[in-house]
DNA sequence: TTGTAGGCGTTATCAC
DNA sequence: GTGATAACGCCTACAA
């Protein structure tokens, strides 16, 4: 950034003939103020072509105009529709979006966060799952005085801190959808263990097997990791299985495909001998041969709910700090469940 | 942001009993700095946990630490990718990265930027294609004394300004692998008009076909806009040609599995009766069934690359600004490609 | 090697 | 209504 000659407030000021404080009183739209100075001063703005520092306002008002993004890459698609949906919200604020992925995994995963937010001092920060079922997190924002929403599978915060989907309400009914074209054996594939997102979803599993009075195998419950390879993997072990399940309920679409794949492989047709559903609706599900059912949760809309938020109240679109906190998840259904043969 | 009581340089220089100025050549590494108060004023620094304010830093110095990252949503995975690309340098940096993207089509595109780099006035930029290949808003960065650097299908600025893949003769290669396998009749999905990544990778298919003597039909050529919808279309075009081609060439992945769909649809068998390639490498390309043989180009590597520009030199780490700006993608051999039947 | 004075561009305080 | 004046936290002169 070279020296540009970019006018200032004081510019303003001693070209319009007024004070600096009263250009800055035009700037912040003070309702006490004499129509016409205003309107000299809005000229000269627009004259000069002026824009205020948002590091001097930053300093001054000891306060800043940047919203964080927390994640470690839970998936593209999902991270992207998040960024998107947040910045719709931005656009017409003066907040922009800065993006801070982490290393889960790290061990100083928290340390690098503490020193980002502590750097930074961001207004606010999005967390995304499934470090955002990480309570310390939570706490360490609440103690630097940042203010924080995450996003998570199930309500695990206050609503100012949450926007949630209800995924063990969403997965039961994807079950229930098998169970009603006829399915009795229906394999799942969990997701990692210690995400909350696995948990609830194979709770929905297990409620719905259980509200249809089905016999609860473990066999039929194979562990994944939310990978496409772990899908292979699960699928090799449940195809293997003798009577084989009829279906496949798969933690997200990336081990859904896992699933379709394995079963090709293995001349099954998909759905005729082996219906499954996915979790996410990402691009790939709707892209796939055949086509994917799955599990669709409006993540724009939560990211839309968590900037507003974030930036609501002070400094933001004074919004409505009401925002709903808990969201739907539809199913879609497509042509990879068909009912149960015999 | 709350009244947090962070402490200031002047609370370190009180109670380290120095003056500010002094614990400012701490903080910047001077070099001329007695051992002695070096130690003690590090020692207050991390006994209260002091943290330099970046908007104050950025206030005194005329010059701010933010990369900014304009873009389009060319496609999810990439814009990612570049982001992590981008992080993993800009990590031991004092940057941030702020992501901005844009709406092409909007008439007030380019304004909505202009707008952009006034008010946040970063410290460079990077512009992923297609809106890389506006001249104008390179243009526009080098009026406002923004870096900036864009990324494309081929060198279309001055080295420091651009980190470039060689789609042409990428594509080359895919095509003459098609060729080497005994294809004759070769259809192109097109990008859609007017982006250079499309034209590039037409260019590459035609000189591979004229090479190896083959007749170039336009009937083989269709036009797609790089979504997956579009390569159905195209994929319907194709295959309803008589005679049917036997291989086909999309000029991105998406497209491609459009066509793989369509053909699935028709009972074609891929590869067998049809060859497809595609191009990005994005996940759904090895997600496919069968794995999709495409075209893979470094996009981390590049991003890296760009980031080292941006922040090279002035600021950041002072890295060689020879860094290299035409980067060579590789054709990733999977199962979607088989020798010509007959 | 260290300190003093002044400025970066903005806002808050408190007079007029 | 408007304008001096003093912050905000840091850095660059220039002195000492």
């Amino acid at each position: 950034m070279k020296r540009t000659n970019q006018p200032t407030i004081n510019d303003v000021a001693r070209i319009a003939g007024v004070s600096k404080k009263t250009v800055s009183r035009v700037i912040n739209q003070s309702p006490l103020l004499n129509a016409d100075t205003r309107k000299r001063v809005e000229d000269v703005i627009a004259e000069l072509g002026y824009v205020p520092n948002p590091q001097a306002r930053a300093l001054a008002l000891r306060r800043n105009f940047l919203i964080g993004l927390i994640h470690d890459n839970p998936n593209a698609q999902m991270v992207l529709n998040v960024q998107q949906g947040m910045l719709e919200v931005l656009r017409d604020t003066e907040f922009e979006l800065i993006v801070h992925p982490v290393n889960r995994g790290s061990p100083t995963m928290l340390a690098d966060i503490g020193q980002f937010l502590e750097r930074q001092r961001p207004f606010g920060v999005m967390i995304l799952p499934p470090i955002s079922e990480n309570d310390q997190m939570a706490a360490l924002c609440g103690e630097l005085g940042v203010r924080y929403v995450r996003m998570g599978s199930a309500p695990l915060d206050e609503a100012p801190h949450m926007v949630a989907s209800n995924d063990r309400e969403a997965v039961r009914g994807a079950v229930e959808h098998l169970i009603e074209s006829g399915h009795k054996r229906i394999g799942l594939v969990q997701g990692p263990h210690g995400f909350r997102s696995a948990f609830e979803r194979q709770k929905g599993y297990e409620e719905a097997i259980e509200a249809a009075g089905l016999p609860l195998q473990r066999t039929l419950i194979v562990q994944g990791d939310y990978k496409f390879e772990s899908g292979m993997r699960a699928a090799e072990q449940l195809l293997d299985l003798a009577p084989r399940p009829t279906a496949v309920f798969a933690s997200n679409d990336e081990m859904a495909a896992g699933v379709l794949h394995v079963a090709r492989q293995r001349g099954l047709n998909v759905p005729q001998d082996l219906s499954i559903i996915g979790f996410d609706d990402t691009p790939i599900a709707s892209h796939l041969w055949p086509p994917l059912t799955t599990v669709r949760w409006p993540i724009a809309t939560m990211a839309r709910a968590a900037a507003l938020k974030l930036v609501s109240g002070e400094g933001g679109t004074a919004e409505e700090d009401g925002e709903a906190s808990l969201f739907v998840s539809t199913l879609i259904r497509r042509a990879s469940v068909a009912p149960a043969a015999g």
